[in-house]
DNA sequence: GAAAGGG
DNA sequence: CCGCCCCTTTC
């Protein structure tokens, strides 16, 4: 079990403690332990008993309930509060804007038990009548939770790609059971790697498609329920939706053309190349007298005209990046030390350099740094970087933009790094003249580096906020100011839908993990495929350059100043 | 831990 | 209607 889910079953333990009102110090104690395990370097799962009990911010009874867990896979505890709260009252922990106090008085005194009535009760006026609560309070929630409604059944890139690599796998052996080579492959958003997925498609050619239909029920990881002749569906266990698509051979490559997508990319090669039958799917480009146009720019943007032309772009991949560049450590909220960080990224991941960006002093909850910890930083870093020769660590901040739109220090202290991205963490609800404004004021800071996550989304869960897209890359392009591919499979963040018109203006994207811990530095793979979704190249992507490109490329911003 | 946001 | 204090939530 994962330190991951042990912290939320004790964060839920807190929170559902809460909510019927027991001893705010247990309450605290309790939701400290979530924290404290969720940021423990180590898997609590290879621990004794004796060893739980010891670890910081673990007394005798939450060690106790760890281990139950570990051992059981439940909590006792746990299991017993939630079976007195109502699943629809579990359900509005999840929702932002209201916590636990809030909840208590929808559900007490409003007598509403799932987000549904909450939603109606928003509808007919009646939370303004709770104490507490008000118009705008009101209002927020509904937004909030129509932005949930909308999410529903969706679900993230990287979620998706666990269950697909199983399911795969697992329908493969499957099919060679009962015909031998048969044409197998997965379709649709996946396979064109869009940001979230609504359903996940397979396609199936076979010699004989009765016999694979008829084989059906001999496949059991999942129960396929009949739509037409060639469409079968089912639901993964968390709710994703699967079709599986089977059709004779000869119709294979036609079908899975057509259902990887998108429509309009679709019907417009088909509209050069004819309907087939094909041999496979370059063959359908080159009847269309186009050059083959990777699944991932298949969205009916530009990709038609440029493959006409012969123009598409080389699209970066995962070996071009040299370094990864915003990443965190102990020194503020990450879970591992700067040397663990940098040794992990010389050695495992035998990259170059490694950007070190943690959080900025108005960054409390994060536990930002102060000048002087800036300066130990620096220490530790020089030193590091003699001991790793010629792995390089640049000194890097994550600055916060205030609510004015300044970084979060004064020149004499932004001047002592190699480079810095400024991102908003604070007052994240403004209206989009506001919100361009404080960013455009951040990019045009001389000592800006790197935009991070231009606009603060978090998938599925937060819209983030409004922003005029075309005036803050028009921005950043005067101010030669990078823009940030946020790889956080919740974030990617610049969104790859304005990445050419960022590219076609000359600004860099930088494919940043915004890792936490070492295993974060995987993220960097989900900011390649939406950078290839963009269209990136990797002369287009700050981190690509190697260690002597990119210092020079620092230097030469400094000389600028 | 601070401050926004709202009542 | 503003200023004030207080509570909740957020990052």
């Amino acid at each position: 079990m994962e330190n991951k889910t042990i912290a939320r079953s004790l964060r839920l333990l807190s929170q559902l403690m809460e909510l019927h009102n027991e001893n705010p110090f247990k309450i605290k104690s309790i939701a400290n332990a979530a924290f404290k395990v969720d940021k423990l370097p180590y898997a609590i799962s290879t621990k004794t008993m004796d060893e739980i009990e010891k670890i910081d911010g673990l007394g005798k009874s939450t060690a106790a309930k760890v281990w139950e867990l570990l051992q059981t896979g439940t909590m006792t505890e746990l299991q017993q509060i939630l079976a007195e709260t109502p699943e629809g009252i579990v359900e509005m922990l999840g929702i932002k804007g209201i916590g636990p106090k809030k909840i208590v008085v929808i559900w007490k005194d409003l007598g509403i038990e799932n987000i549904g009535e909450l939603y109606y009760a928003c509808n007919e006026n009646r939370l303004i009548e709770a104490k507490g609560f008000g118009l705008k309070t009101q209002e927020e929630i509904k937004k909030v939770i129509e932005f949930k409604m909308a999410a529903q059944g969706k679900f993230l890139y990287a979620q998706a790609e666990t269950l697909v690599a199983t399911l795969s796998a697992d329908l493969q052996s499957w099919l060679d059971t009962i015909e031998k080579n048969t044409l197998f492959n997965i379709a649709g958003e996946y396979r064109r790697y869009l940001e979230t997925i609504e359903e996940l498609d397979f396609v199936i050619g076979a010699e004989n498609p009765a016999a694979i239909i008829s084989g059906l029920g001999a496949f059991t990881d999942l129960s396929f329920e009949k739509q037409t002749d060639n469409l079968f569906t089912a639901s993964s266990t968390f709710g994703l939706k699967i079709q599986l698509h089977i059709y004779p051979k000869t119709d294979f490559y036609l079908n899975l053309f057509t259902l990887t997508g998108n429509e309009a990319h679709v019907q417009e090669v088909l509209k050069l190349s004819g309907n087939g039958p094909f041999a496979n799917e370059e063959e359908i480009y080159t009847k269309a007298g186009l050059e083959f146009v990777t699944p991932e720019l298949r969205e009916g943007l530009d990709e038609i005209g440029l493959a006409k032309a012969n123009r598409l772009p080389q699209l970066i991949t995962y070996t071009d990046l040299k370094g990864s560049l915003h990443n965190h450590s102990t020194w503020s909220d990450g879970v591992h030390t700067l040397e663990q960080m940098a040794v992990y990224c010389k050695d495992t991941l035998h990259l170059e350099y490694l950007g070190m960006c943690d959080h900025s002093k108005s960054a409390f909850y994060a536990n930002g740094l102060n000048e002087q910890r800036i300066f130990a930083q620096h220490k530790e870093i020089d030193a590091l970087n003699e001991k790793l020769a010629p792995f390089k660590i640049f000194k890097g901040i994550e600055s916060d933009i205030l609510n004015d739109g300044s970084l979060d220090y004064s020149d004499d202290i932004l001047k002592t790094f190699d480079f810095v991205v400024a991102s908003v963490h604070s007052n994240l609800r403004m209206d989009e003249e506001k919100a361009t404004a404080r960013l455009i004021k951040a990019i045009e800071n001389p000592y800006t580096t790197i935009l991070g996550h231009p606009t603060g989304r978090l998938l599925l869960s937060r819209k983030g906020y409004p922003i005029d897209y075309a005036k803050v890359i028009d921005a950043c392009a005067a101010n030669q100011v990078v823009i940030e591919i946020n790889a956080n499979p919740l974030r990617l963040d610049l969104d790859w839908r304005w990445h050419r018109y960022a590219l076609e203006k000359g600004v860099l994207l930088s494919v940043n993990p915004d890792a936490h811990r070492m295993e974060g530095f995987r993220d960097m793979h989900y900011g390649v495929y939406i950078g290839r979704k963009g269209g990136l190249q990797a002369k287009q992507c700050l981190n690509a350059s190697t260690l002597a490109e990119i210092t020079a490329f620092f230097n030469g911003l400094k000389t600028g100043i």
